[in-house]
DNA sequence: ATTGGCACTCGACACCGGTGAGTGCCAACA
DNA sequence: TGTTGGCACTCACCGGTGTCGAGTGCCAAT
């Protein structure tokens, strides 16, 4: 009994996903065999808005999911189609065609959007939880020193530092800091390298160490700074595809989508190894993104988490599908990325 | 005679743009002081639409401009009102708080964007229009090297090149190589810099010069190849803040937003020093954009162009008000970068 | 607990007539 | 020849009305 209840709650949202209508009792029947009548099926959706898992837009129509519904839905009753061989093979082969990291990253949000024909957004691996795989030091005109740094997971960030004069022409110097940072950095996260040099100052002479703190500071900045987090996104067309999912206007969404620190934020949560968050509607904390569903992951190297990864669309979207295509670009980013 | 007619067609844009509703000839009489009586404005507008210059919606309703009506509004009779001091000061301000290049971009963008409450794109830097400063040779892991390449215009991009375990070992074939590299190229144009680098491999013993070679390819590529243009945009919300602005549904306007190829296209076409090109509706080659104009202007060092930068709007837009913003931030954006 | 039946609700759609903004045309005038 | 006032006409918009039908809730029977 309870079973047939929930059986009618997937199917209504299973039909309200592919028609975009409010589904009645008889189209229920029609579409799926539940072997009740009709009435038997009014008594259960009348039970459903009860519990306010569905509610029926006005009084002759037929019954939509609330937030609560598809909530339900995606924990009790929804099993995630695995992607067929051939779709696999298509992204792995799309995905290994790419050149250098911000080429992975353009590449896995186009991919991901146009699998789901949904607007796909993913994470720059994060700098904290990258390692250091090299810190470079380069004089650039006469008064800059040009700091370059490669992670591990292939994110290169720089930056210039004014120094005085001498400084930047005293290629002694500037060796002997590459040499020392270099030794304190490499292999570290990118945390504990921020820390550990610290101390560097203090092995160069007094007259130096002026010159070694700002440029450590400046490095500093570079390994833990939050606004140096990115983000990428691909498929704001499809959010206007369907004119009827978005109350109105779809300016509030793409504002929040604009926010990229809101969406750190969000795509930061989604963490967990293997596990998919999935958000929907109003359990979403942003105002403008209230009307639609997101679905995250995280992607790493190895055993580590460096970023996230997902998609967003109606509430009104296909969860399974959804699902499906997160997780499986997630693992052939991170196997990439592990390379 | 003929001079009243303009007036009355400017009469109708500024209407028309500030009220999106198509504008009347007794609207016209009471909000602008033509010194006419309403029959006379009448026939002008049956002239007008003649000319194809506007048109009726339906028949009973106002008038309103059409692509050529607004481009003979830009073309004639449009006077760009500079910008108060205020916002002057302010766009200075708010630049000027920029730390490096893809910070300078990321402003430039969102300014333009809040100034016109339109959507703001601008390209970085072309790499074939930018100076070399400086390229960097680093070896990383074992069997890789990194070319970091900086521009005068502070772009820093960068490729790993996989070479023979012996050639990244080497340090001193490292540091000649780099030297080499930095005395031919440092100060040239770029496209420069790749053809005087193809005589460089000469210079070195035969049997380093395969490396070489593969080194100086990778920098070729990075150096010229057209794939490494970016674009940025801001604003896409302010697509969507007026409902009736597009046709049904924005979805080929984001669709075309999201080719960046398309979009340095038209950027790069938006040259000549002061000169501000206005693209009008249909006078854009791009399908999902002929709805939209652009208003767009170059931007550079000193008196080099390096990349454009603009807005895009629905073609009923302040055309006066778009084209000040975009002249003022884009000389602003010029004075940062010459610097 | 399930089912068939039935009365009821109410949005969607079509139709209708009044209203008014806006037009085109014309005859008169400077 | 260009300008003006007048006038008849058009037609989108708006509110009201009527029909249709999908969908519901309830009830009595099984």
């Amino acid at each position: 009994m309870q079973d047939r209840r929930l059986a009618v709650l997937g199917a209504i949202v299973q039909d309200y996903v592919s028609t975009s209508e409010p589904v009645g009792s008889k189209s229920l029947l029609e579409r799926h065999q539940l072997g009740v009548s009709a009435a038997t099926i009014r008594n259960d959706m009348a039970a459903l808005e009860e519990d306010g898992l569905i509610v029926a837009p006005h009084t002759s129509a037929g019954r939509i999911p609330t937030d609560a519904g598809y909530r339900l839905f995606v924990d009790r009753l929804l099993a995630i189609k695995p992607m067929s061989r051939a779709e696999q093979a298509a992204i792995a082969e799309f995905l290994a065609g790419a050149v250098d990291l911000d080429d992975v990253v353009d590449r896995t949000v186009r991919l991901l959007a146009s699998l789901t024909r949904q607007v796909a957004v993913m994470q720059y691996p994060s700098l904290t939880r990258s390692d250091v795989r090299h810190i470079e030091l380069v004089p650039v005109g006469e008064t800059r020193l040009m700091l370059v740094l490669i992670t591990t997971t292939g994110r290169v960030e720089q930056r210039t530092i004014e120094v005085a004069r001498e400084a930047a022409a005293d290629e002694d110097l500037v060796a002997r800091l590459r040499a020392g940072i270099n030794a304190t950095a490499t292999g570290r996260r990118l945390g504990e390298a921020a820390a550990a040099l610290s101390a560097l100052p203090d092995s160069f002479a007094p007259g130096e160490r002026d010159v070694v703190r700002r440029i450590i500071g400046a490095l500093d900045e570079a390994l833990i700074e939050e606004r140096e987090e990115r983000v990428v996104m691909a498929g704001t067309a499809n959010l206007a595809r369907r004119p009827g999912d978005f109350p109105a206007t779809l300016e509030p969404v793409l504002d929040a989508l604009e926010q990229h620190v809101v969406l750190l934020r969000l795509l930061s949560t989604a963490e967990g190894g293997q596990h998919i968050a999935v958000r929907i509607g109003h359990e979403n904390p942003v105002t403008g993104l209230q009307s639609t569903s997101m679905v995250t992951t995280g992607y790493g190297t190895g055993a580590d988490l460096v970023g996230g990864l997902g998609v967003l669309g109606p509430t009104r979207m296909d969860y399974p599908a959804s699902m499906a295509a997160v997780r499986t670009v997630a693992a052939y980013v991170s196997a990439l990325l592990t390379q």
